[in-house]
DNA sequence: TGTACATCAGTGAACGCGCGTTCACTGATGTAC
DNA sequence: TGTACATCAGTGAACGCGCGTTCACTGATGTAC
């Protein structure tokens, strides 16, 4: 596996730059931090990406096949609350991903592959949604998609923690934070 | 005004990182950027804020203050579906500051100024919360919170007016996110 | 089976750039007497 | 009213650093005959 050929390289820059913006931020990316960590020099990605905004978008793409798949999983085995659940347990999981995903200022949003991504990832959701056959579906889908992505965006910066006196704390933060959002969508549609 | 001393550079600083960072993203804040605007030495700032960290935190505690006395103006005037309104309000307009908010990453946490504006910042939204007596006060809290702010943060990065189809256009974005959201709060609290 | 050649994958030196920070400084303002 | 001095506010040259990109390259792999 070692030697001049890499074998994945793609796949590699691509988990390595995922974690490294998990940690710190799109804006703390360095392209040749991921290829020191990976062991390669800081020019290879040029093959595969072309350009630092190719990473981005490459990463943008298999975030939004990954939630699409997250989501569609939840969606065939549950109920529609565990679809909420599952887009909130993908960021948590996913942080350098989902910090990616919404950048659209950072990204090709031309890139045909980013576009067909993106409109396979919400689909579960507003298919969900839908389904439930509620009055206002607009708002119930505005509503559903932001409380779990207000949830999870609060939840990655530190900042429901800290607010939320008493129940979370840092161990299981995760479980706490399925809990309250299992919670939060059962407010907004009816619990089957 | 014009002359060696500027009279009030402190304020002119973070109004240009603000601006700056709703532009380009808090990775994109460059301080001599922001002097050059300005029209003053790019060491200048240094005096106000020390670091770079410094103006963040700066930026931090002035848009607790802002998001504090808009919320608090809102609960004052009118019912409680407002204050969540007003949360979308503060954050469309003022996305430099939302942006460093929630970026405990970024700053200095043991601050007791930005400790002090963000124990202040939610006070209104959770006293109005607690105010309106749900049967499960944490999870309503957490509900309101995270649409207010998931609807905020999909807004400002044109997700949300990308992925639902029809109704929002950009032109006034604005009425459009006010109105989507107090449609998705009305079925979190009892309209009154 | 072996040889020649094309293609693919990764290298590493060099580039220019903009950044935050440091330092000794100068101009402007306030205060004491 | 004037003078001396301390303090405050902003300057600008210099620093080292890490970044993304460019370029001509070399090592490894695949294909044709």
């Amino acid at each position: 596996m070692a030697g001049y050929h890499h074998g994945n390289l793609r796949d590699a820059i691509l988990a390595g730059a995922a974690s490294v913006i998990s940690r710190d931020g799109v804006g703390g990316l360095s392209l040749r931090a991921v290829a020191a960590d990976i062991g390669v020099s800081h020019t290879a990605f040029r093959r595969h990406f072309g350009s630092r905004e190719g990473v981005l978008n490459a990463l943008a793409v298999q975030g939004n096949l990954m939630l699409a798949e997250w989501l569609r999983g939840a969606a065939a085995a549950g109920e529609f609350a565990d679809v909420g659940v599952a887009y909130v347990r993908f960021a948590l999981a996913n942080p350098g991903h989902f910090a990616v995903m919404f950048r659209s200022d950072l990204l090709d949003n031309d890139d045909p592959e980013l576009i067909c991504a993106r409109a396979e990832s919400l689909a579960p959701l507003r298919d969900g949604v839908r389904a439930l056959g509620a009055a206002d579906a607009t708002a119930t889908e505005v509503a559903v998609w932001g409380v779990v992505h207000g949830v999870a965006t609060l939840a990655l910066t530190g900042t429901l923690a800290g607010a939320l006196d008493g129940p979370l704390h840092a161990p299981d933060q995760a479980a706490d934070v399925e809990s309250l959002v299992r919670r939060a969508l059962s407010m907004l549609i009816p619990p089957g």
